[in-house]
DNA sequence: GCCCACGTACTCGGATAAGTGATGTCCGAGTGTAGTCGG
DNA sequence: CCGACTACACTCGGACATCACTTATCCGAGTACGTGGGC
C-alpha cells in the first residue's frame, strides 16, 4: 500500500501558493521548477486539486494556480481525497460469499465484520487527515526556514 | 492508494483456521477453496504470516497451517503488517530539499511538516488496528452466523 | 507376527510470468498581451 | 495621437506511452504416511 507521491507535491504546492500569495497566479511550470518536478505531472495533480476546489485556475498568459480559499480552510483530508480519489483503502470483495464457505444469504445482509473493523480504523485516519489544516503546516514550516516566503516570493518575481 | 486483496484473504484465513481448531493443520488449498481463492496466491499471503509469526506452517502430507497463539493475541495491524510490509503509506521524497527551493542546509534537519502530519495521521490509523484483535472479528461474525464454524469443520473433515 | 526400508503423494517455499494502476510525456483549445495598422 | 484588429506566446486540460507493483502461476525441496519385503 503506497500514496501516490502527487499528495506530496500537492501539499507543498498549497503552501507554497499561500506564499506566493493571492494576488498572482502561478503557473505548474514554476511550482515544478521550484522543487526540480515533472511539470506535466504536477499540472495533473493541480488539476485535480482544482476540480476539488481547493484552487482555481485560470488559463492564459500570467495565468496559473491560486488558492480558491485561505489555508486553515483547508485540512490534510481535502488534499488527500482530491489526488487519491474518494475511495477507501480497504475494499472488502465480499469473499467470504465466494466457494463452499458462502453461508445464507440472510447471513450478507449484514456488514462484513472485517470489514466494518477496517473501515473504523481508516476512518480514524481521515479524521486525524481532517483535524490538521494547511495553515498549521505552513506555521511549522515557517518556523524551521523563516526566510522561505521571502525566497520563493523573490524567486517568481525574478521570472 | 489500494490495500492489498491479500489483507482480506489473509484475516479471513485467521478466522477459519481458529473455527478449524489447532488440533489439526488446514493446507492454503483447502483454505482457498472454502471461498474460491486463487490457492497458489493465498499460499503466498500464508508464508507471510508465517514470517511474521502469526501461523505456524508444517510441510508434508496432513500439513499445512496452523495459528501460532490465539485469536486474541493477534491485532488486525499484525496482519496488515504481516502482508503489507511495515513501510508507510506516506513516504516523504524530501522534494523540499530539491531544486531552487532548497533552503539552507540545516533547516532539513528538522522533520519536514508535511510528512510529520501525515505520519501523526498514519499513527491513529495503526494504532486503531492495534486496538481491535481477531478474536472480537470471530465473536461478530459468529453472532451473524452462528453455524459458520460447525459447517467449516464438518467440509474441512469430509475430505 | 513384527520391523525396516522404500516409494508415493502431499505439503510448503520461492522463482517465474501477466495485468493493472501509478507515473511520465505530449499536443491541442483557449486566452490575455503586445504590436501594428488605419483613421 | 488614439483605437481597433491581428498575431503571438503562454496557460491549462486532457489524450497518449512507460514503468513499477500487485496479482497470478508454476515447479522443486522436503516430509509423513502407507506399503511391501525380509526376518
Amino acid at each position: 500500500m503506497k500514496m501516490s507521491e502527487g499528495v506530496e507535491w500537492a501539499l507543498h504546492s498549497c503552501v507554497n501558493l499561500a506564499w506566493s500569495g493571492p494576488d498572482r497566479a502561478v503557473s505548474a511550470a514554476r511550482l515544478a521548477a521550484w522543487h526540480d518536478l515533472p511539470a506535466a505531472y504536477l499540472n495533473k495533480q493541480l488539476q485535480a486539486l482544482a476540480r476539488a476546489g481547493i484552487v482555481t485556475s485560470t488559463p492564459g498568459p500570467r495565468g496559473g494556480f491560486r488558492l480558491a480559499r485561505p489555508l486553515d480552510a483547508i485540512s490534510l483530508m481535502d488534499v488527500v481525497a482530491a489526488v487519491e480519489g474518494p475511495e477507501e483503502a480497504f475494499r472488502c470483495a465480499e469473499i467470504r460469499q465466494q466457494g463452499p464457505g458462502a453461508g445464507a444469504p440472510a447471513a450478507h445482509t449484514a456488514d462484513c465484520a472485517i470489514a466494518h473493523a477496517m473501515t473504523r480504523a481508516e476512518m480514524a485516519w481521515r479524521r486525524a487527515l481532517a483535524a490538521q489544516n494547511l495553515d498549521e503546516i505552513r506555521q511549522q514550516a515557517e518556523r524551521q526556514a523563516p526566510e522561505a516566503p521571502e525566497r520563493l516570493r523573490a524567486w517568481l518575481a525574478a521570472r
